[in-house]
DNA sequence: ACTAATTTTTAGATAAGTCTAAATTTACAT
DNA sequence: ATGTAAATTTAGACTTATCTAAAAATTAGT
């Protein structure tokens, strides 16, 4: 049996290690599950004895197929219940994730797979991330970070990197959404700020908010 | 901040307690828990410490307007999760109890309200149970059980009281649900059975059935 | 009223997950 | 290559919730 503390070290770990595909030190577990260096040292080691990671002493651990089995799993049920929110339930894009936290942990094949069917199979959550499927398959589309565009470009914003309360409202009270078109004018090698236009509006954002802004070629 | 596990104590006492109006001993909520009574004294010294219930010692427990408030609270969440269920998730009512005891901890005041007006603000649970409203207040319609009906008497299947899997699917089985029109043909003073019929059909239950099947004066 | 059975509480131990402080290993700069 | 800084692990302690076994209190039977 799997614990819920077990449950989000190995969630953790799938993030930090880019879909469970590179080593991952035990600072950066830590600080993403706000907790010790000398906790998750323990924690590992359990991991690692329950095969659901590979732990090498100083060098850090990388998730086995079990492990990414389970990550992808509980990946799945926190953004269909992120959409079950917003869609069903009026909650805005900012308020699902702190929810989705806990939703994410309930055991149950069937409530997981009906709620699925029940929302038409999304392919993508709220924040425009994608949502595995009944077999853990999911579509990956290229997204370049806003900072990363080029100049004179049309873009289609399809996602963001921080899914923070504070970031989310940021981009609602300057009305841009997933869906927002977007053309690059022009970017400011001084403070790699980027003046960007949608909707007849012109704006400047900063680096920070183009790092955490993703779009697709249209 | 209130744990899991002191939420399952609260619940346990408030259902042994009828409502929380009566002591609880020891040992029932032992029973009720599958735990051990030494378990149970620590935790309820710890639940009167936190004034969820006044506890004296040797007498058994109680629990205080706080205890109930809570206890209420995740009977609503318990309870609204289960028509949820059944009504857009397609279980059936021997399935959603297991599942639903996980889902009424979910903390989230705009997730249990936003629920309870999507499903259009429900009175009863598919086993017949009273939902509390927002307020915490609830309709408790007097039932009776079948093997306190009347002969002769014409009656509305309104409610179980064993909401386990095994009793549920005897009732699928025989065809008898919320809101089967029973007529009570004869009592059996021998073994307490009770012969009944409906929809055309005339059948004989044990007094374990007639216990459980809950029923109101058409 | 007294004894026996039952119920409840206490005492001490255990497991999970966390922490601080100290020791160890690795990485990096000269 | 060597010393220092950073990262990681170990050691020992704490908290929550549980258990077993023993002690104490209550209840019930005669
Ligand atoms: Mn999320
Ligand atoms: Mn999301
Ligand atoms: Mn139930
Ligand atoms: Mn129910």
């Amino acid at each position: 049996m799997i614990t819920l503390t077990e449950e989000n070290y190995i969630k953790a770990i799938y993030h930090l290690g880019k879909y469970g595909r590179e080593m991952v030190n035990t600072n950066s577990i830590a600080e993403a599950l706000d907790t010790k260096a000398s906790s998750v040292t323990d924690m590992v080691k359990k991991l690692a004895e329950k095969e659901y990671l590979n732990y090498k002493k100083y060098q850090g651990v990388i998730l086995t197929e079990k492990g990414k089995g389970i990550a992808v799993n509980i990946v799945r049920k926190h953004r269909l219940w992120e959409v079950f929110l917003v869609e069903k339930l009026n909650f805005t894009w900012d308020e699902v994730h702190e929810v989705a936290e806990h939703l994410e942990h309930i055991r149950s094949e069937k409530l997981i797979n009906e709620l699925d069917a029940f929302l038409e199979f999304p392919s993508y959550d709220p924040h425009g991330d994608p949502i595995p499927d009944k077999n853990g398959k999911f579509i990956n589309i290229d997204k370049i970070a806003l900072s990363h565009s080029e100049i004179g470009n049309v873009y289609t914003c399809v996602g963001v990197k921080d899914t923070s309360s504070h970031f989310l409202k940021y981009l609602d009270s300057n009305k841009i959404g997933l869906g927002t078109v977007i053309e690059v004018l022009h970017k400011e090698p001084f403070d790699n700020s980027v003046k960007i236009k949608f909707n007849t509006t012109e704006m400047v954002v900063s680096q920070n908010v183009a790092k955490n802004l993703f779009l697709k070629t249209v």
